[in-house]
DNA sequence: TCTGGGGTCCTAGGACCC
DNA sequence: TCTGGGGTCCTAGGACCC
């Protein structure tokens, strides 16, 4: 049996945590430099505020509503749900984390009632870390997917939806729109409507063959057969990623060179320091460059070009060298710059790298790992950025002060504090 | 003024090999 | 007149996920 444990409106109640005067209120989080809605709490839903509304549309679209606002924290979201993962580590046999908010797990038939489970678990997670968690149980992903939506939706589940036989399954599917089945997307859902297919029944009744050839794609097949009971979806194979991209909007629009640098020269650090974290060289580093594609007024240009480093590689040195040389070649002046991003490539587990023989000598390569050690130690004991390289300094006009790395680069005029992971931000009792 | 970021996988078609 | 067959690798584009 499989079971997907999914945390409701995951970033907004990471932010009602701390503010639970928000409760029973429309809240909504805003995706980087406060750009749209990500995550929306039930009533902002109730409201008709769908997700992806430009921010600068709320208030249009809205007025007079009280709505609270936050920029997105990923180092709250990202602490709070570490926190749930490690209580579902301790109560699940065998489990693996889909997305920040997600975690499959794996249950073994056994005689123990799996909804007293489900409960304990969503009980234990609210009490210790204050977030809820909606449990769903299946002989499928598929399946469990929509047994957790089921869980959300009614609370007569208690937090926790089995599908366990064959009547329970057909309600849920007959209940599932089409369009809200895992692996059916915007596109395959308007060409399963056309069909006639408006639940997830619906499209589990017709015939493999049809689905094969109306659609010759396998991953559509495989959650057909999920949807009738077949465990096919193969479970996420590599904990380790193979492709690492760091990219950002800017918080307006780019022209020079040089500004154009110091950015890339931090998304190129982050990658590689993505890279060390899973223990991992990449053999290939790629920079994308973009104007903004809102702005029909002006003129457009986009390009990604890539290098092939001569070793593979994690170094921030190395990394970032390639990137801005790659930068150098796709840029082109006289065009404002929106969006930049750093994408390294051909990831493979770090350990004895094959030594070209004409990169630089090994001497060098142990003297930037080293390097790399030290720099990341004091980074996570004293915050991400406190020591870069000096392209990644920001020179702020007028000041040569410390380096402002992201933060004079992006917006993010709701913040919420970080009481969980910064002293000076820790909560005072009187 | 203002429109996110980070991933994976599949398929078709072309280049190239013997 | 008539121009094979089988395979791999790479890339671009499109679909999906959160």
């Amino acid at each position: 049996m499989y079971g997907i444990a999914d945390l409701d409106n995951c970033y907004v109640s990471c932010e009602r945590v701390f503010r639970p005067d928000l409760n029973g209120k429309p809240v909504v989080v805003l995706s980087n430099n406060d750009g749209c809605v990500v995550a929306r709490s039930n009533e902002a839903k109730t409201m008709g505020i769908k997700e992806g509304i430009p921010y600068f549309q709320l208030a249009e679209l809205f007025p007079g509503q009280q709505i609270a606002v936050f920029s997105s924290n990923y180092e709250l979201y990202g602490e709070l749900t570490g926190r749930v993962v490690s209580i579902i580590s301790q109560e699940a046999p065998a489990y693996f984390r889909y997305s920040i908010d997600e975690c499959f797990m794996y249950l073994p038939d056994s005689a123990e009632p799996l909804q007293n489970w489900g409960e304990h678990l969503h009980k234990r997670v609210k009490r210790e870390v204050g977030l809820p968690l909606s449990i769903g149980l299946a002989p499928t992903k598929t399946l469990a997917k929509i047994a957790s939506k089921l869980a959300k939706k009614y609370d007569v589940y208690k937090h926790c939806c089995i599908i366990d036989n064959e009547y329970k399954r057909e309600r849920a599917l007959q209940w599932c729109p089409i369009e809200d089945v895992w692996g059916i997307g915007r596109r395959y859902a308007a060409k399963l409507q056309s069909f006639g297919c408006n639940t997830a029944l619906d499209f589990a009744k017709h015939h493999k063959d049809w689905v094969r050839e109306t659609f010759n794609n396998i991953n559509i097949l495989r959650t057909w057969q999920e949807l009738n009971g077949e465990d096919v979806v193969p479970n996420e194979q590599l904990a380790k990623k193979q492709s690492i991209c760091t990219s950002r909007s800017f918080n307006g629009m780019i022209s020079d060179i040089d500004s154009l640098k110091t950015h890339v020269s931090n998304y190129a650090a982050r990658c590689a320091e993505k890279l060390r974290r899973q223990e991992t060289v990449a053999s290939t580093v790629g920079v994308f460059l973009h104007t903004n594609a809102f702005r029909d007024d002006l003129p457009q240009y986009w390009n990604f070009r890539e290098q092939q480093l001569i070793t593979p590689s994690n170094s921030t040195t190395t990394i970032v060298q390639a990137a801005l040389s790659v930068l150098e070649s796709i840029y082109r002046p006289g065009y404002s710059y929106k969006k930049a991003g750093v994408i390294v490539l051909d990831i493979r587990p770090d350990s004895p790298i094959q030594q070209d023989l004409f990169d630089i000598s090994t001497q060098q390569i142990t003297k930037m790992r080293l390097l790399d050690q030290v720099v990341d130690r004091i980074n996570r004991i004293h915050g991400s950025e406190t020591i870069v390289l000096s392209a990644q300094q920001y020179i702020q006009k007028g000041s040569r002060g410390k380096a402002d790395v992201f933060a004079n680069a992006i917006k993010h005029d709701f913040k919420s504090k970080n009481p969980t992971t910064r002293w000076s931000d820790i909560i005072k009792l009187k």
